[in-house]
RNA sequence: GUGGAUGUAGCUCAGUUGGUUAGAGCACCAGAUUGUGGUUCUGGGGGUCGCGGGUUCGAAUCCCGUCUUUCACCCCA
């Protein structure tokens, strides 16, 4: 017998990590919902037409494909078969994915729903996503993803509300070393043009995100392999190199940007956004404005957000941006500007496991485990064990007969934070023994009083 | 997708130049204690040494393949 295995880059949450993840997927879902974004969820699988071509050749080839059903080989050119391309009947075998992010299948659902969705429109989704990477630390096959994103307007509140948002979920998650950047895709654009590279964005982009992990030395050297002239690179860096507080550097960009229209328009965009945050009475600590951001998502065409923790060795937690054009993939005639963000649980838990900042209540399960010693005082804690979870305590019972050691064992394994134990002598009396796990005290009250004390 | 490392009990790891029946700590189960857990003491169960092949009288140990995990690159949450 074979002993059973998990597909590479999956894992199974047990109980314990499962009551962490929920810890973070409640706050933020709970902040999410505390600025007005409604649920949605959609299916694991969608057509590949629907997924490809959104994401890069890189993103392509990260997709996981669904064999077709049915003897799916069939009607197959032998021809092609021959050539054992599987590239050539990739299309013809498989026609859905899995999904590989939330924001694609969000812009096909608002495309498909357009006649009964009120602009604008805003809603949250919690939900894996899978990508066939491989995996390493903090990268896994599938993984979840909790987006919040808004389409039909092109207001910079929405901006501003996402760095708030993001502020939020950080300090109910008590972590504070962290860093929110930002940067807009006009700003890079204006870069590119200032250095004479128009038409090579992305060349030129993917490069400069690598700036603070690689250095400047590297990312010299690699743009020069990828054809870059040293009076190019000399001029980008000195605009890389803009110092200062964020507002300092807006300003001084918008001077050396001020003859590229996209430059301006991104200069501007971000001014009013850190202007916003007045407006909300909030500060703007940890955002932090950078040159060199770049994601990678091809889509993004306004604001990028992307959040690190501090001292961890982990990617990005969260990302987003805003993105013009995504509805119009899908056959949409009006232009619908979206923004959004993403948070990463999973990177989350890994950091704040690294960080120990898990409160130690995520552990608990029941409130009491109900005791008893034999078959009668076993019946009568049933009717105990009623009246504590009509009054809303999480409560059990220990199903077999047991002695009670192996009980008080049971419930000390589970975290469980009462006992109740019920023998011949509380039957007669009516006055029952609880006891404190954790102080190990008890005392005899009756179960009113049990009640009474648990529920105050 | 490219390159490197790794795998021994549920977990963390020992295991000599290839040599008898593969060990420890923690965890688990039972007893010490017939109505009192988290401490202590005593005893116990648990391994196809990732899997498959090869070399050898003999393999956890050497070789090849494969899978897992992991690190770097690519890219990304």
């Amino acid at each position: 017998m074979e002993k059973p295995t998990l597909p590479k880059g999956t894992r199974d949450f047990g109980p314990a990590v499962m009551a962490k993840r929920q810890f973070i997927l409640n706050t933020i879902r709970t902040v999410f919902q505390r600025f007005g974004f409604l649920p949605l969820e959609t299916p694991a699988m969608e057509n590949l037409s629907t997924l490809t071509g959104k994401y890069g050749d890189e993103g392509d080839q990260l997709l996981f494909k669904v064999l077709n059903s049915g003897d799916f080989l069939k009607d197959i050119d032998a021809s092609k078969l021959e050539t054992r391309n599987s590239k050539l009947v990739a299309s013809e075998i498989s026609e859905k994915g899995l999904r590989y992010d939330l924001t694609v299948p969000f812009a096909r659902y608002v495309v498909m729903n357009r006649h009964e969705i009120t602009l604008p429109f805003k809603r949250y989704q919690i939900q894996p996503v899978w990508r066939a990477d491989r995996p390493q630390k903090g990268r896994y096959r599938e993984f979840y993803q909790c987006d919040a994103d808004v389409v039909g307007t092109d207001s910079l509140i929405c901006e501003a509300e996402i760095v708030l948002m993001i502020k939020e979920v950080m300090q109910h998650l008590s972590i504070h070393d962290y860093t929110i950047k930002i940067n807009h895709r006009g700003v890079l654009n204006g870069i590119a043009e200032q250095v004479n590279a128009s038409g090579r964005e992305s060349d030129l982009f993917v490069v400069i995100d690598k700036l603070e992990k690689i250095g400047e030395e590297n990312v010299r050297n690699e743009l020069s392999e990828k054809g870059f002239a040293a009076q190019q690179l000399d001029k980008l860096f000195e605009l890389l190199k803009t110092a200062g507080t964020a507002q300092q550097k807006l300003n001084i960009l918008s001077t050396s940007l001020a003859s590229s229209t996209s430059g301006k328009k991104g200069i501007d965009d971000l001014k009013d956004v850190f202007k916003l945050f007045e407006h909300y009475q909030a500060n703007s600590d940890h955002v932090e404005f950078d040159v060199a951001l770049a994601r990678g998502l091809s889509y993004y065409t306004g604001c990028i957000f992307e959040v690190k923790i501090n001292n961890v060795a982990i990617g990005s937690v969260s990302g987003g941006g805003r993105y013009d054009n995504l509805t119009q993939a899908f056959g949409s005639k009006e232009q619908l500007s979206g923004v959004g963000i993403s948070f990463g649980i999973d990177r989350i838990y890994d950091a704040m496991e690294e960080l120990n900042l898990f409160p130690k209540e995520t552990l608990a399960s029941s409130k009491v485990l109900v005791c008893h010693f034999d078959d009668a005082t076993r019946h009568y804690v049933l009717s105990m064990l009623t009246r504590l979870r009509a009054a809303g305590i999480n409560s059990e019972v220990y199903p077999d007969i047991a002695k009670l050691k192996k009980q008080l064992d049971y419930a000390n394994k589970k975290n469980i934070s009462f006992c109740l134990v019920i023998g011949e002598e509380e039957i007669q009396s009516g006055s029952l023994t609880l006891k404190n796990m954790e102080r190990g005290e008890q005392e005899k009250l009756s179960i009113e009083n049990i009640i009474h004390k648990l529920t105050h």
